[in-house]
Formats: structure tokens, C-alpha cells, sequence
DNA sequence: CCTTGACCTTCCAGCGACTGGAATCTCCAT
DNA sequence: ATGGAGATTCCAGTCGCTGGAAGGTCAAGG
């Protein structure tokens, strides 16, 4: 199977599989014209990355994830730890931005918005606390 | 003023500082030494970076709020509107990332989380979409 | 047989916003 | 003179791709 095929049935750009080969996430096989040719196994890895990634793992949990899936005596407790992880990182993002967005969401309220210089935003940003 | 001082004054590291110089964002005078001399306006400047940054301003945000900044005869309107953008970004952000959450909440609670191999955070990335 | 065009290959560079480290220079106090 | 802090420059690395150049391969059509 060649690498188009590949990127139609996976849902990822053939340019992100030669780079997921590079960093050694995938090892197609190679057909004798020196095109990569991808058994239904490495398809099926590809597609557990592409859901892996767009669930905003990083590439080295997706490696661990990957080898855990491959892995018949693998403890669920592990994967977990690392979906748990991943899970709090995430939380843990969602407030710092809930905290931005609601000094953005004071200042942008509180600017006119219109022709004339004075703005609150400017004056929080440059530092006076006047507000 | 040396940029050790700026850098405390401002609360930027020192390599910060100069990368911003490098982008100019700012542009410091030259001692004799050849040693950046830093006039209380370029710490006024890096202090307001510092903290448009801190509000998740891109730096071509930050490159066109300090000039906004700078302008006395800028619209307010100009700047509610820099803001606003990025507040939408963020509001977008925060939903990407809740969606991810709730998914990855799900999946955590259903993983037994024992010594045993049968796990459902596995099963959705590998796509098998049985519960 | 030749051409066209789609597809494949490799390699190098760039994104954003720094950050680390090496090699070197300057200043100040002892 | 020496030591140490702090300054300089430049290069490389981070993360996860993505774009582009230069070239090789394959199948179809004339």
C-alpha cells in the first residue's frame, strides 16, 4: 500500500507519516522501487496515532500509548496514568485561559472602542493600576 | 541601565530581552563596551511586553499594541479590536480543550485502572467503537 | 517509444517564542 | 594580577509538523 492510499484511509498527510517514520513511530517496509509499502498493520498504528494526537496527546505519549497498545501484558493502570496525566495538563490549561479570558473579557468591556486615544487596555497593559 | 537591572526591573530573562531586540521590539542604545544602555522608556516598553505577553498576545499583537501604544492619535477602537480577536481565539481554544477534557473524562472513568490488560482508553484509539 | 502527469523519494528550511550553551570580552573589587 | 559577575555573539534545540526544491517511478495515451 503506498503512502497516498495510506494518508486516504489514515486521515493524515503523507508528509506527517514520513515524519512519524522518521521519529520511528511507524517502520513501513520498502518495495523494491524504494517507495515505503505499509502493511494493514501499520495502517491500523497510523490511525491509532492520528486519534491519539487529535485527542492532544504529546508524540511521546502517543509512543507510549502505542507500545502499550502492543502490548498483551500491559497493565491498564499504565495507560490510565498517562490518559490521567494528559487529562490534568489539560484542565490545568483550561483555567490559566479561563483566567485570561476573563481579564481580556473586563478590559475589552470597559474600552469605548471608538476614534478617540483613551483606552483602558493600553493603560492595564502599560501598567497603571488606575482602572 | 544594563540589562541584568532591565531584567530584574521588567521581569523578563535577559535572553527575552534580547531576542526582542533581535525582532525589534525595541532597540536599545550601545555603551562604549558595546554593552546595551537601556533608557527608562526601554524598560517601559519591555515592562508593557511583559505584560501583554502574560495576557497571551501573540508578539505581532504585542508588535502592534505597543505601536498603538506609542500613537497618540490612535483609535481606542484600533485596540478593542486586537483584543477582541485574541479573546475569540482563546474562548475557541477554551472549547477545543473542554471537548477534549470531557472526552478524556469519560474514557479515565471507564478504565478500571487495575493490573489487568483490557482497557477502554485503548479500545476508542485503536477505533473500536464498542463502548 | 515518448510524453504527460500523478505519485513517490530525499533533504533542507521555517513556523513561534524563546532557551541553553559555548566562547569571548568587560568591569570592579581585592 | 586575579577572580568572579555579568556582558557580548552565535549556533542549536524545543514541538510537530509543513512547504518547497530537485529528482526518480509508474501507468495511460498518442
Amino acid at each position: 500500500m503506498n503512502i497516498g492510499e495510506v494518508s486516504r484511509a489514515s486521515g493524515l498527510p503523507p508528509k506527517t507519516i514520513r515524519y512519524y517514520e522518521d521519529i520511528d513511530l511507524v517502520r513501513p517496509a520498502r518495495g523494491g522501487n524504494g517507495y515505503r509499502d505499509f502493511s494493514a498493520q501499520d495502517v491500523h498504528k497510523l490511525t491509532f496515532l492520528g486519534r491519539s494526537r487529535s485527542l492532544g496527546f504529546s508524540i511521546e505519549d502517543c509512543r507510549t500509548l502505542l507500545s502499550l497498545y502492543e502490548d498483551r501484558n500491559r497493565a491498564s493502570a499504565d495507560v490510565k496514568a498517562v490518559a490521567a496525566d494528559h487529562l490534568q495538563r489539560i484542565a490545568k490549561k483550561i483555567d490559566e485561559l479561563e483566567a485570561l479570558k476573563s481579564t481580556l473579557e473586563t478590559l475589552v468591556t470597559r474600552c469605548h472602542g471608538d476614534d478617540r486615544p483613551d483606552c483602558p487596555i493600553l493603560n492595564d497593559l502599560a501598567g497603571s493600576n488606575a482602572g
